[in-house]
DNA sequence: TAGGCCATGTAACCGGTTACATGATTAG
DNA sequence: CTAATCATGTAACCGGTTACATGGCCTA
């Protein structure tokens, strides 16, 4: 998933500034599967204009700075579409939250109820914006992927709080520590 | 989560060559959540060594090329079991599928199905992968994890079997797509 | 005998982030 | 008066991937 399709997906819905690009990416519903940032919005945009898959232009705003509204061009639609057409890359998934958790007798109990703390608190509020985003959206494919993660976001809640006094009880447990993983 | 803290969380565990960590942190129970190329592995490997936080020693093996075996020095383990009870970044996750889904409008009924049966099929081996590993391991915080994951892949297979027939409903719907996602 | 596994390493490249530069306006 | 928001852009850097180089052994 690289800032090319993400830029092509958000124009997609409309015209749009680098500003919004970025805003969208941090807050609006795809924010929660994607993000970038302003040093390769704005390359990457210049890039897709010279490309000729996006058309920018020039719009003066009193009491704010002028911006430049990007819309698709054909073309630009058009290999859109072809490229989500193709079979998706698979989903990359990263998490310190697990690393530290596989090895949860190096940690104190301080350290990983800190850790617990806090992917409870992140993903309630990731949970809450989704469902800011249901409400003012209804778009079904929309909804369906905000459900979606609505769903998935319940069940890793759901598990961590059921069971982290199992994970708090290793801490500092040394014993428990060496053994092959083969 | 960079190649730095997942090398040194392996050889936490255990002595490996850059080779063996390479298996490990693409079939082992790591692989769920973390991914790295021998492109970045013995270069690293070099670099923690330079920097007196792992130790090499080379071993002839018969009818196989020597390898280099690295294992934590009393530094190394130190720096790496501070680095864990510090707060950890958020997970990072970023999915193609779900870009695809909320724009199932413009994919064809084949090209969203096929979406769907790939996911459906890399989640059940996944999850049978990770079933393997907890029959081998029995080490409490490794298998606090295997469940974990899990039990967030069935959420999410769950949801997407259960839904499916919706979003294949939307595909090539056209008029169901301008909207101001605002 | 072809392909896969074991094993290490380098070089080119790429896609991104962070930080910086600039500056007006508005809300607290 | 300070901080945040709006707005665009560049340059340095970084962490990684891909592809290549090398080569022996084992299995189908």
């Amino acid at each position: 998933m690289n800032a090319k399709t993400l830029i092509l997906a958000i124009l997609n819905f409309q015209e749009a500034s680098g500003y919004e690009i970025r805003k969208r990416s941090t807050e609006g519903p795809f924010s929660y599967f994607v993000d970038i940032s302003f040093g390769s919005i704005y390359p990457t945009l210049a890039k897709l204009e010279a490309d000729g898959l996006i058309a920018g232009r020039s719009e003066q705003q009193d009491g704010k700075p002028d911006r430049k509204l990007y819309s698709l061009t054909e073309r630009g639609r058009a290999e859109f579409v072809k490229s989500l057409r193709e079979p998706p890359q698979q989903d990359q998934y990263k998490s310190e939250f697990l690393l530290i958790s596989m090895l949860a007798e190096l940690g104190t109990r301080e350290s990983l109820e800190r850790a617990i703390t806090d992917r409870v608190t992140h993903l309630k509020s990731e949970m809450s914006a989704i469902r800011g985003h249901l409400a003012e959206c209804d778009r079904a494919s929309t909804r369906w992927v905000a459900e979606f993660g609505l769903h998935c976001m319940q069940a890793d809640l759901d598990y961590v709080e059921q069971n982290k006094d199992k994970l708090l009880a290793l801490a500092g447990n040394r014993t428990a520590l060496p053994d092959a993983v083969e």
